[in-house]
RNA sequence: GGGCGAUUAGCUCAGUUGGUUAGAGCGCAUCCUUCACACGGAUGAGGUCGGUGGUUCGAGUCCACUAUCGCCCA
């Protein structure tokens, strides 16, 4: 073994021996509970982000840790074909061609795609494997392959059939630059400093009919754009908008029930702008008085709101957009304007005719497509949607009744909330990449929806529209086992175990996983909804390219290692919380991976594991150690390992993975490196060799290499790679080939045993560990030399017997003169020119001849003191208090007796040894 | 407007049902190239746990209010 680990010439080397011993097949060989995750199928053309990390290491964990509990396991791992990012890809690399999709044509476009999906999907999954992701690669999808089409024809035509899907005009989200619809969801809102115009338009006088006019002209003929287009007008109403190229659409004038100032309007008319169109002055309940001026234009094909109030209304309604935001006819003389470009000329012509009143700075919340950024625009459109709430109603049942579980929990009353209120879903986009509709018109325009084994009817054409990709991930935890087959795979890993995903996708993807799978199984798609936070740079802001904090996985693997981005990523914080990824963290993380490298190393230097001839697979404690008497110190570290197993099992029961991350690391780190390799340095001193080895010795090393093992196994769901490596080294047995499935990650999983866990033995070598740390302390403020071994007396009562028992220990950690090292019950006379330590009952004393300074001394235990009598004050006050003794349980009182006993018990030792000096 | 989260050492974060003196890593100081590891070891300094009030024998932890920052929904 080389002196540092290199992850370089491992990772891949493991990854694929791993994989092509199909360790991540779910094993068939006996009956097991089955453990099933449905990877989130990252975009197929996309490339590895931290999320995608976080995920992996997370969603990985869960399944090697249960793999090797002896569950059947399945991470089934695809990828999406995610409709508008990748389409929105080959239309750009299009564009580079200098054509478009539409002139190269339906079927060009998605040869194209595909072509362009070959090229460049594949990779993503790559990069995962990098992340040592032990899902089962022979079980793949990708959501537009032939198994899941079918799925998703099936899903449609069960949900069609049931009336759970229709086709309607309906106001809305549209994305000019991408040409389709979106979803509520896809729009995200953005509080901006917009401006908001006072436009007054005129009203028909009383005596004039229905006021109508020539297209164009204002109440007395003139022509829009003359300046005299009002000329004469004599009443007027004032509107407020921060839209005001929508007055093209307006079919009414809206006020406030009972408002006072527009109440001899009603029922009269107003002369729209530009177009000259009469259009009511009504009174609806969803004007605020107080906001503008009281009164506002409905435009009912333009704004949600309008749109409800038309309803109400019987208005008409008037698109006045086309598909790319551009006016259309209805738009008279601003037809074929953008939008933005309608509202300057509108603006103009407006002042122009005197009909701007006042411009107001305004802040207001804009819809923002989350994909283009382009400002969303309500528009009518004919779209297919889904009625929801018999499915949301199905996905709330199971959640509320327990049978998902939501973690961390507080999340389920964000689902709550959101199902309760949910909207139906639009499921049409205006794209080519995705599942087109699996409906067909005939000549006559009667709609067929065939079956997905069925023919289309002759004749008949295909809805151009496909299907929200969100659809397909919808039925992504059944789709991928078969369904609507029932398949062996979907009766055997079907409902899944643990959704496991990021909160930020808890309605796109989950909720509709929820909703889907309860109504289209019967069943819920998951027990379990683990939920982690976002991945954010180190001082909590949003990792952006044009910001330049993003830190790229594959770098950090390149230079660290994948144990050390999956450590860190897996310690670094709590269940749903984000995350502010600190990069010395990792490096912390490299260095643990080295730390264990080493750790193995100086095991196996002292001819444990292959020199014992070790059979250690499913080797465990009891059968492995040599059943010996064993030292204070042994019977310490298997306490503590014990424990260690129990409460490693227990926090990964409760998803607590960070908290179990970062004990493992402490033991292996702070208990197992820093001081039992210390003890067993001197345990197992002596030249003996092979069957002369002491019993003392033998022991050692079969607690090193239970324990060192023990927390391999502990240790490999988090950093699978450095884990396998060196259990490879310690486990194999020289000149013997390791069996085809000598594997850690198939190891069985320490579950600890409550019988080794010894109270006693940690609290006397605590007491150990104290009085060595205090040498220590002492040699290192008096600066003795390293080199230089120093006598120490210690007085230690009736502890004195077990302390002597520790003296070898103690003499070599503490750098302690063997030969000048005593301890006794008690002492007569205490020594003149020494060093005092004292620990509760516990006295000890370092003669430091010359290097003793009187007043140093005296000032060093009069601090000491000072905290001493700190501590006897504190605890009495405490057990003073009637109240504290008469409720507190006895266990804790006790133990605040005893605290005071050896609190003062130090404080009289300070006082006397002051009194000495 | 409704809801959620965060606030603990210089920085990044832990702290499981309330119970000894609140922990870690990094950084900092002093020392150590002792035969597993300088990607290391030893010792140490550093925190009135955002604020106020409450519940309790006892609060970083529970409750109320409040400040600041962030997020979600409308």
């Amino acid at each position: 073994m080389d002196k540092a680990y290199e992850h370089q010439p491992v990772e891949q080397n493991l990854y694929t021996w791993w994989e092509r011993s199909g360790f991540f097949a779910p094993r068939a060989d006996a009956p097991r509970p089955p453990f099933v995750i449905s990877i989130p199928p990252p975009n197929v053309t996309g490339e590895l982000h931290l999320g995608h990390a976080m995920f992996v290491t997370i969603e990985d964990l869960m399944i090697r840790w249960r793999r090797m509990q002896g569950f059947q396991t399945l991470w089934v791992p695809g990828t999406d074909h995610a409709g508008i990012a990748t389409q929105s890809q080959v239309e750009k690399l299009l564009r580079s061609e200098g054509t478009t999709r539409e002139a190269v044509g339906r079927e060009e476009f998605l040869r194209r795609t595909w072509e362009w999906k070959e090229k460049y999907g594949g990779e993503i999954q790559n990069q995962l494997r990098r992340l040592g992701a032990s899902c089962d690669w022979e079980r793949e999808r990708f959501t537009l392959d032939a198994g899941l089409s079918r799925s998703v024809h099936t899903a449609f035509k069960r949900l069609y059939d049931d009336g759970l899907i229709y086709k309607g005009t309906y106001l809305v989200n549209w994305s000019p630059t991408l040409g389709t619809a979106v979803s509520d969801l896809e729009v995200e809102y953005e509080t901006r400093n917009v401006s908001i115009w006072y436009v007054r338009y005129p009203v028909v006088p009383q005596e004039s009919g229905d006021g109508s006019q020539e297209p164009g002209a204002g109440p007395f003929g003139h022509a829009w754009g003359s300046g005299r287009w009002a000329e004469g007008v004599t009443e007027w109403i004032t509107v407020a908008t921060t839209r005001p190229e929508t007055i093209l659409g307006d079919t009414a004038i809206a006020t406030a029930h009972g408002d006072e100032r527009f109440a001899h309007l009603l029922g009269r008319q107003a002369i729209l702008p530009a177009l000259g169109r009469a259009i009511p002055i009504i009174a609806d309940e969803y004007v605020d008085k107080e906001f503008g001026s009281g009164a506002v234009k409905i435009t009912p094909a333009h704004d949600k709101n309008d749109y409800e109030v038309g309803k109400r209304h019987g208005l008409a309604q008037i698109n006045i957009l086309n598909r790319d935001a551009t006016v259309n006819a209805e738009g008279g003389p601003y037809a074929g304007m953008d939008r933005f470009a309608a509202r300057k000329a509108m603006l103009a012509d407006l002042e122009k005719e005197g009909l701007l009143v006042r411009t107001e700075p305004h802040t207001m919340s804009v819809g923002i497509s989350q994909r283009g950024g382009e400002v969303i625009e309500p528009l009518l459109s004919e779209q297919w949607f889904v009625k929801v709430r018999p499915l949301a109603d199905m996905a709330l049942a199971a959640v509320r009744e327990g049978r998902t579980k939501i973690i961390p929990e507080r999340f389920e009353r964000v689902y709550y909330n959101w199902m309760e209120n949910i909207e139906d879903w639009c499921i049409s986009r205006q794209l080519w990449w995705g599942h087109r509709i699996p409906v067909w018109y005939m000549p006559d325009g009667t709609m067929v929806v065939p079956g997905p084994d069925e023919a289309p009817p002759e004749g008949a054409t295909q809805d151009p529209d496909v299907l929200d990709t969100w659809f397909s991930s919808g039925i992504w935890p059944f789709s991928t086992l078969g369904w609507p087959d029932e398949t062996p795979d979907l009766k055997a890993f079907y409902p899944t175990s643990v959704m496991e995903t990021g909160y930020d996708i808890i309605f796109f993807w989950v909720a509709r996983m929820m909703m889907m799978g309860c109504y289209l199984t019967g069943t819920e798609p998951f027990h379990t909804i683990y939920l982690h936070g976002l991945v954010r740079d180190e001082h909590g802001r949003k990792m952006s390219k044009s910001y330049g904090n993003v830190l790229n996985p594959l770098e950090i693997m390149d230079a660290q290692g994948t144990d050390a981005l999956r450590f860190t990523l897996a310690t670094s914080g709590t269940p749903g919380q984000d995350m502010n990824l600190n990069p010395q963290r990792i490096e912390s993380a490299r260095n643990f991976a080295n730390k264990i490298w080493n750790i193995t190393r100086f095991v196996i230097s002292k001819g444990v594991g292959q020199a014992q001839g070790a059979a250690p697979t499913n080797s465990t404690y009891g059968q492995r150690l040599v059943p010996a008497p064993t030292t204070l110190a042994d019977r310490w570290i298997i306490s503590r390992y014990n424990r260690l197993c129990l409460d490693v099992n227990r926090l990964l029961e409760g998803y607590n993975f960070g908290e179990a991350g970062r004990q493992l690391q402490d033991f292996l780190w702070g208990e197992f490196a820093d001081w039992y390799v210390e003890i067993a340095k001197v345990q197992l001193e002596g030249d003996a060799v092979g069957a002369d080895l002491s019993v003392r010795q033998q022991t050692t090393r079969a607690v090193l290499y239970t324990v060192l093992e023990g927390a391999l196994r502990l240790l490999h769901p988090y950093i699978p790679y450095v884990t396998e490596e060196v259990w490879q080294y310690l486990t194999r047995v020289e000149g013997r080939e390791p069996a085809p499935d000598h594997s850690l990650m198939l190891a069985s999983y320490p579950t600890g045993d409550e019988a080794l866990v010894s109270d006693q033995a940690e609290a006397n070598w605590g007491l150990v560990q104290e009085l060595i740390v205090a040498i220590r302390n002492i040699r290192s403020e008096y600066k003795v030399e390293p080199a230089r071994w120093v006598a120490a007396t210690i007085v230690a009562g009736e502890r004195a017997g077990m302390l002597r028992e520790q003296a070898a220990l103690i003499a070599r950690l503490g750098r302690v003169d063997a030969e000048k090292l005593t301890i006794v019950e008690s002492l007569e006379s205490k020594p003149g020119q020494s060093a005092a330590i004292v620990i509760g009952t516990l006295e000890a004393y370092l003669p430091l001849a010359g290097l003793i300074d009187l007043a140093a001394e005296r000032a060093r235990l009069a601090k000491e003191l000072e905290q001493a009598e700190a501590d006897v004050a504190r605890r009495e006050a405490k057990l003073a208090n009637e109240g504290f003794v008469a409720k507190a349980p006895a266990n804790v009182v006790q133990r605040e007796r005893d605290s005071l006993e050896q609190a003062r018990a130090a404080l009289a030792a300070l006082r006397g040894r002051l009194a000495e000096l």
